[in-house]
DNA sequence: CGATTGCTTGATACCTCTCAACCCAGGTGG
DNA sequence: CCACCTGGGTTGAGAGGTATCAAGCAATCG
């Protein structure tokens, strides 16, 4: 066995919780898992709903989360009510999980949700002598970064037509059913979350359609009929 | 003491090399440092010539570098020739610094400068047993991730003023002379880390001078006449 | 000097934003 | 059941900001 240490996550050790790994923790048990990780929760799954606050930009509660159910979006505020998503976090997702005592983002449910909260201290601290769950840190941390340094490049270099045709590949990937996209998020957090206005989204999905690229059966769910264009302007 | 563990870098133990703190790391003995770090070091101090690639994006050397001195910058490169940088690193920044076998971005010199290689392994292997040193990886995707988000935060969100007057404060933090602005780069470099064109950012420099707000003695330094204008600009 | 390179400036085109109207589905209440 | 309201989404017209294309300028270098 290689002593290489790779980055890619959901790697765990017997004794490491699979905190930061995309494991399916269910609605009622949060688990089942070993016993450690357990012992980090600090309450009962929380519930959400739709627009819903979990925490501000600036709270500084020593605590961070993992998706059970639902999507939850991080974001920011500039001045003149202008807002940019950082990310969209599904079921397996952790957020919340940042340097310094305060959030840098606020969080807010994209649609109804379930979350479950963990104790950074108490993570941390465990890390200290678990070198599984350290490493599990340094995936996540890696993983956002390679994630935010993507979106960044989408931000500053693509056109509306190329931003949405990534978007919609990315959630492509997340669906069931490869080429029926079912949206969580309305149009005005794809708006933002693409640095765009709810008028040039809906007005580029219209043009996408009218091209014979998608198809809108109804407002949250997108046919993607011809996924090689898609992947040409979305590349 | 307390048991609570911070993100801020250079926290440092007695056994961590300082690999990933800013440290002044001089050019001819890359130290004096302890003993560990050393051994971590590919080869000796590297020198690069203007615009010359350290590295290109795919490359899989399983190496990152810190900067001795210059600067350097990371981009990724789109179809028809556009192009985003991502970062800039100064004297004590880390960069390449990647999860998995290849590199996300090529980096080039954005002006002369010298570096010193690490082998990724190694200090993989040492972070291991090393606490201190884990802990600084750590601390380094963290602080990496926060700066990537806040420049996706203003591709997606600001205008073109707003974005010279953030990259403008940005670099006044660098600078000794703190209301005088050296420029280790061109203006397309800017263009590019803004995703802007070189004739906006010409343009729109022009315009703040207009405004009395900054002072162009020559292309490559700038005065800051009115900081409080900026940061009401670039906040 | 002339050539080169990087930067600035100008004119115009194009893309996205802004403001406004309209549409449509769902919910409410008479 | 239907009129009405509401909120999200779409579409249109016009404005504005940035890109594009082109020319001119200044510093550097042979």
């Amino acid at each position: 066995m290689s002593t290489q240490i790779s980055f890619s996550a959901n790697h765990g050790t017997a004794a490491a919780p699979a905190i930061f790994g995309h494991t399916p923790w269910t609605e009622d048990t949060a688990g089942p898992r070993p016993g450690r990780d357990r012992a980090l929760i600090v309450g009962p799954v929380q519930h959400f709903t739709q627009d819903q606050e979990i925490y501000g930009e600036g709270d500084d509660a020593p605590i961070f989360f993992k998706v059970i159910s639902g999507v939850v979006r991080t974001c920011k505020f500039l001045g003149n009510g202008r807002r940019q998503i950082d990310a969209f976090y599904v079921p397996g997702d952790v957020f919340g999980f940042e340097p310094g005592a305060a959030h840098n983002f606020s969080a807010e449910a994209v649609c109804d949700c379930a979350v479950i909260a963990f104790r950074r201290h108490g993570v941390e601290i465990l890390a200290v002598t678990d070198e599984g769950l350290s490493h599990q840190m340094l995936s996540y941390a890696m993983g956002s970064l390679a994630r935010a340094q993507e979106h960044a490049l989408m931000l500053g270099r693509k056109s509306a037509a190329e931003k949405l045709a990534a978007f919609l590949l990315e959630w492509a990937e997340h669906s069931p059913d490869s080429d029926v996209v079912s949206l969580a998020m309305a149009r005005q957090d794809i708006a933002d979350y693409l640095g765009l206005t709810i008028e040039t989204v809906s007005r580029t999905l219209s043009q996408l359609e009218r091209e014979g690229i998608i198809e809108l059966p109804t407002t949250r769910r997108i046919r993607l009929k011809n996924v090689t264009a898609l992947e040409d302007l979305g590349a």
